[in-house]
DNA sequence: TAGATTGTTAATCGATTAACAATC
DNA sequence: TAGATTGTTAATCGATTAACAATC
């Protein structure tokens, strides 16, 4: 059933991975589009698309579709085989929230190094990784051919760190700075404005 | 020009708000839709449409939108006077970042006090906001009539803290457990999953 | 003027929803 | 069988993109 998967279809992967892994849990060994929907604010019709779309045996009338194969399915969509690994710059709150968040590791990617300038933070271990004089970052990701940045360092020194990591051969660059940033049109970028994400929140629920 | 501002166009208005604020301290007077998209990595006639349902005045041919104008308009639909309260609930290193960022306030949402319910953190100041025992977070919510929480606990205790801020009355949720949440249908809820957003960086990257 | 940018109308695209026959 | 749920095809809806004349 397999193919054209929508984007909007692999947003909502996670939501369902997370009910699924849920209710495997509880002791379920089915779960049904109705089912699914109902828990999840959902339309029913939009959770059969995403699963035809999604899953890789046709559901059981009457039944539903069996969770475990849901979630193989699932999960290979969301991470395909390898994982990538990456470095991460800015070891405050925020570097550390995600150093021990144990789960960015189920999408794909690991944080392999941390860097920071702040002589009282290098040398610590975070969430299981060392913390590295920022100074070294360029010949570290060089040498380790690391293909992801992550920046969540203030808004001030985003643009120069971006720029080292886009010296030093990252492809990938994950800003959480809060700060616009421009990359060359090979390096992929994601940017994430929590200020802003907080605001459409805002907005949505003054709209009601 | 103003008329049938689209949902969509309104969940943007944070996006254009900071980008905004940022090239006006930097000095500029006038914004050009072409700018803008190349600067938030929007389509311009995506910008354009946008300004053209959200400004009070028409942009000027060559010279764009006079940017004071623009963020008192954008400004005006964001906020229509008030800023809204939340609190925030998990004062680990997630949620002392947000509290630290000075970004939030500028986009109508002011956190008024933090919770937790670890006793070495209760009590503490973190970013002039005080952290106070979270038994007593319904109460305050409750007599304070918040509208907003922010969830920034470890996964595990984020259902228990989302239920209790339903019943304490608030209206819209912020969710950065990284876990799913479930509400009732009067409650906005914007959840922010970290890991699934850099799944989704690793996945553009793979795809190049 | 020439060129950049605007506003508007129409076309396209993608996602959601509806309808319905097929299946266990 | 009767009823619930499936997969598929078509209709609707909303948002984005394209095209282009108007403007400074």
């Amino acid at each position: 059933m397999n193919q054209n998967i929508t984007k909007k279809t692999k947003q909502r992967l996670p939501l369902y991975l997370s009910y699924l892994k849920g209710i495997k849990e509880a002791g379920a060994k089915y779960a049904s589009s109705p089912d699914i929907a109902r828990a999840l604010n959902l339309k029913e019709i939009l959770v059969r698309k995403d699963l035809a779309s999604v899953s890789s045996v046709s559901g059981r009338p009457k039944k539903g579709f069996e969770i475990d194969v849901l979630l193989d399915d699932i999960a290979g969509i969301m991470m395909p085989g390898d994982i990538l690994e990456a470095v991460l710059v800015g070891a405050g709150n925020l570097g550390s929230a995600l150093l021990k968040n144990e789960g960015l590791e189920e999408c794909g990617v690991r944080i392999v190094a941390a860097f920071d300038n702040d002589p009282g933070r290098v040398g610590e271990e975070i969430g299981g990784r060392m913390v590295f004089d920022a100074k070294r970052l360029r010949i570290f990701c060089e040498n380790l051919k690391i293909p992801i940045g992550i920046i969540t360092v203030p808004a001030v020194h985003a643009p120069l760190v971006c720029e080292e990591l886009v010296n030093a051969g990252v492809g990938a660059i994950w800003n959480l700075s809060g700060v616009h940033l421009e990359v060359p049109g090979d390096v992929v970028l994601r940017e994430e404005n929590l200020g802003a994400y907080l605001g459409m929140l805002a907005m949505e629920y003054r709209g009601k």
